[in-house]
DNA sequence: TTGACAGATGCAATAGACTTGCATATACTA
DNA sequence: TAGTATATGCAAGTCTATTGCATCTGTCAA
């Protein structure tokens, strides 16, 4: 008899956040999930109604709001107009985009905590989070141009 | 008979940069070169008002851009919903948010470069300007909380 | 299985940051 | 000082995001 592995999927990981496993909820976590880079409320909506579901923006603004305050999701700032998100489940890490293709790529392992403990120690600040990403060429881009 | 000192002033900042040298804009870069922390536009209107010019939004919202352009302000994104502008003659730096009195500090002397140099390395990425910012509290807000 | 209800959704209105078109006004150059 | 390129004000428009309200739907208890 196998062992019992914890099965978290999206639904339990909506039950276990106090949020009802909505079809339009489920999908979209899947979405993000799935995504490689940090998807905006427009995105979501276009895979969503690939996949028959069709929502209402505002609806799409909560359900992003919602997942925010119980830490299933994470904004993303890059700078534009817009807000993205991507599925928190996945380690921090920053995001390299490429200026010219627009190619956003995660970059981890970055050793910032250095940075974070001069600055306590010098300015006597508490960094409780940090904002990093990085702008430029792509590899691809580089060669091109 | 003293040596002629280059005077860098505003007037001559924005002949160089091609730009009319009206009383709205030599305020506004006076305003921005004073203030110790990125202004947003509602800000900058204020402060003109006090010295007695009423700027439409519009015009301030196409003074930041042709001075972004330019170089002569540099904006700054601190995860609002608004852009903030800064002097971009000040040293490039990074900021502290406090996220109890929203005070913003300014913090020089990060090391990043190391950082940028190891993405370069690691990922073929190459890295043309970064943006870098950090949430928490500053010393006041940590004793009184 | 069902029924009640808290919470989710759609729709429409609203907010706020920012942009744009156009007519007028103004700084700069010759 | 006059002519022109550019800046400004005003109004309308765009885009992201939020909110109020009526309706609908997961979920849980019976």
């Amino acid at each position: 008899m196998p062992i019992q592995i914890k099965q978290h999927d999206c639904k339990t990981e909506l039950r276990e956040a106090d949020l009802k496993a909505t079809p339009a909820r489920l999908a979209a976590l899947k979405v993000l999930e799935a995504s490689n880079k940090p998807l905006d409320v427009a995105t979501i909506r276009l895979e969503l109604k690939r996949s028959g579901i069709n929502t209402d923006p505002a609806t799409v603004f909560r359900m992003m709001n919602s997942f925010s305050d119980k830490g299933i999701v994470r904004g993303v700032n890059l700078q534009e107009s817009k807000l993205r998100y991507e599925h928190a489940a996945k380690k921090e890490h920053h995001h390299l985009l490429c200026q010219s293709c627009s190619a956003i790529e995660d970059i981890s392992d970055c050793n910032i905590n250095a940075l974070e403990k001069g600055i306590e120690k010098k300015k006597g600040f508490l960094v409780k989070s940090h904002a990093l990403e990085f702008y430029g060429l792509c590899q691809k881009c580089q060669k091109i141009n």
